[in-house]
DNA sequence: GCGACAG
DNA sequence: ATCTTGTCGC
């Protein structure tokens, strides 16, 4: 696929305030209309750390099988160091390299954060959304801002995620009993649409099988020295 | 001022 | 994220 390359040499900051005035700047580019059609193919996409050294990987699956089609691994170099509120600077780079490499183009990327869920509603999901024009969703293990009432026990449950009297996300129950993850828009998609995407990715884990397998992915080549 | 704080 | 053994439970 291609690469947005001017709008991350024009947007690439280098201190915490030039990265909050990219993101407050960038936020209002967020698409909130609904995905068109049913995704064909949906990507996972994380990143493995090791020192200054690091791997991101890309998976895609097929949207009705979750059959593996794709994916691409590459590996990088620390670039910016994790502060809360800006995630998306130290991950972004790694991930839009791997991007390139497929030989597909998502229609869904599945993002290990959030997207609005963040103190300036605009986290790793909306980051890459923008800056690729695919629509992406946030699928995080805890949440970062916000806070949610009670689900029921059943996988499926949601409740609301409530951040300054806003609903920025929802907490989703994605196996029977177990701990929710926190589901928000990221770009070109509802949240109803993004809860209904991460419930038909977790038959049988807590975690979008597109999570698992991007996770797995980066650190097995971080591994492999 | 004192914690909390995606990964 | 990563550092880290065994252990409780299905």
């Amino acid at each position: 696929m291609q690469r947005p390359t001017s709008a991350v040499q024009r947007e690439w900051p280098v201190t915490a305030a030039d990265a909050v005035a990219v993101q407050e700047e960038l936020r209002g580019l967020v698409d909130a209309t609904d995905l068109g059609t049913t995704p064909r193919y949906v990507a996972g996409l994380d990143v493995a750390y090791e020192g200054d050294r690091l791997a991101a990987a890309v998976v895609v699956l097929d949207g009705e099988s979750l059959a593996e089609v794709d994916r691409a691994v590459v590996r990088g170099e620390t670039t910016f160091p994790y502060v809360p509120g800006l995630f998306a600077f130290r991950e972004v780079p790694a991930l839009l390299a791997g991007l390139e490499q497929l030989g597909t183009t998502p229609d869904l990327l599945v993002c290990d954060g959030q997207g609005l869920a963040h103190p300036r509603r605009f986290g790793l999901a909306c980051h890459l959304g923008v800056l690729t024009g695919i629509p992406a969703i946030g699928a995080a293990k805890t949440t970062f801002v916000g806070s949610h009432g009670e689900l029921a026990r059943e996988r499926g449950a949601t409740a609301e995620l409530v951040d300054d009297g806003e609903v920025v996300g929802a907490a989703v129950r994605t196996q029977d009993g177990i701990k929710p993850i926190y589901v928000s828009v990221g770009h070109r998609v509802t949240l109803p649409t993004a809860v209904a995407q991460v419930l038909r990715l977790t038959p049988h884990y807590r975690l979008p099988e597109t999570t698992r397998l991007a996770d797995r992915a980066c650190r097995e080549e971080l591994s492999h020295e």
